[in-house]
DNA sequence: AGTTGATTTATTGTATACAAAGTGCTACGA
DNA sequence: TCGTAGCACTTTGTATACAATAAATCAACT
């Protein structure tokens, strides 16, 4: 795996928690490389909003509740958008990419309970495969890069941590819902459903980072 | 200038063509520096979409008229997000801000036309002032930055050189209307005058391309 | 003691050398 | 003539040395 992945994973994952400050140096006997092939991995994260430029070096990008309002909705409007051209692109293939999710997603709900992080793991990359299945399904490359670009925040990797089994139901109900209306041919069906699965997303992330303070 | 504005604007410009390719050498040789900027550089045009990675080196990225209607619909969506919010946050001074884009490019049509490219960049500057007077006066970090990406083409560029006088002076009055619009406080008002006002851009963009080939 | 200036230290910016890997060309054989 | 192996060349990837600059420390002076 090359530098920058494996910082953007690590910074993802939290292994650097938002505010620690990263020097090439560091960086560079961490990974054991040299410096140059880090400079690339920092400027093409700066591009993309995971640090902050300093003075000097860079932070992890912190974000206040007013930056997650900010791009929750800003997702809703991208990923209801996404929802909408599907529901008049998609082709059978995509329909049952969704699908697939879908029915994986509702295994690993009525699987008794193994282990807790490994189960939310596998719920969240199903979690990310719908999503993904959905705005490809939207055949429009352009939007396709402004999702994953609002999309790849520490914030919404550890959102799940903090979903009940409820929540994880309703999820599991609107993305079915999102899934028949693009079948359907729904664009306003399919889109309103998105946000509103977004929306329950922020506000729940919302609760429990108030919470957390 | 650094090296990334540097070929940034050449690019926006026009001066290299899409389709053409681009080496470390022959960039460096250009700007009299070494590879080592320039590889940041191609680093983060590449992330921002600008260039295209090929097995070996880059090119300029190109678009079809599927990629410019997307890329205008994206534009119509968040401009006009941006103006609605812009119609709840504003504060006085983006107003200002705002009528003072307007007076000046009311003040250069009524100009006899000296002369035409000198007055179309001076136009093209205006307008571009105008939208960002919109998208600051959201005042959403987020937002303004996926506007950015996806106004910052060749195409958006070049598409001035195509408008008539009839065509400037509708601008000029759709900009008013949702200058009006965000001082009223009207968020629905200013969203539907900024997506006219994209549209007919993306309409004229696609019938001038069309003419072109 | 506090403030300012100078010296040291830490860190990034740039150039360059060399390694690695892809591309194309030439010559040879079928 | 066609295909392919091998070689030369082009171009990118990585490491490293050194320059430039910002930050921090320390000292001297008030």
């Amino acid at each position: 795996m090359e530098a920058y992945e494996r910082i953007k994973k690590s910074i993802i994952e939290g292994a650097y928690a938002p505010g620690t400050r990263l020097t090439e140096e560091n960086l560079a006997k961490e990974l054991q490389i040299s410096r140059t092939p880090i400079r690339e991995a920092i400027k093409r994260l700066e591009t993309e909003r995971l640090i902050s430029p300093l003075k000097r070096g860079v932070i992890v990008s912190e974000f206040n509740t007013e930056d997650i309002r900010q791009i929750y909705n800003l997702r809703a409007l991208l990923e209801g958008y996404a929802a909408a051209e599907a529901a008049v692109n998609r082709s059978d293939e995509d329909i049952e990419a969704m699908e697939r999710c879908n029915e994986q997603f509702k295994d690993l709900l009525e699987t008794p309970t193994y282990e807790r992080t490994e189960r939310l793991n596998e719920i969240m990359e199903l979690n990310n495969q719908f999503h993904s299945a959905v705005y490809n399904a939207s055949h429009n490359e352009h939007l396709r890069f402004h999702i994953s670009s609002v999309t790849v925040l520490p914030l919404v990797f550890r959102s799940f941590y903090w979903y009940n089994e409820y929540q994880l139901k309703k999820s599991l109900e609107l993305h079915q819902t999102i899934s028949v209306a693009i079948q359907a041919n729904e664009p306003d069906r399919a889109k309103t459903a998105m946000q509103e699965h977004i929306y329950q997303g922020r506000d729940h992330v919302l609760k429990n980072i108030d919470h957390e303070s």
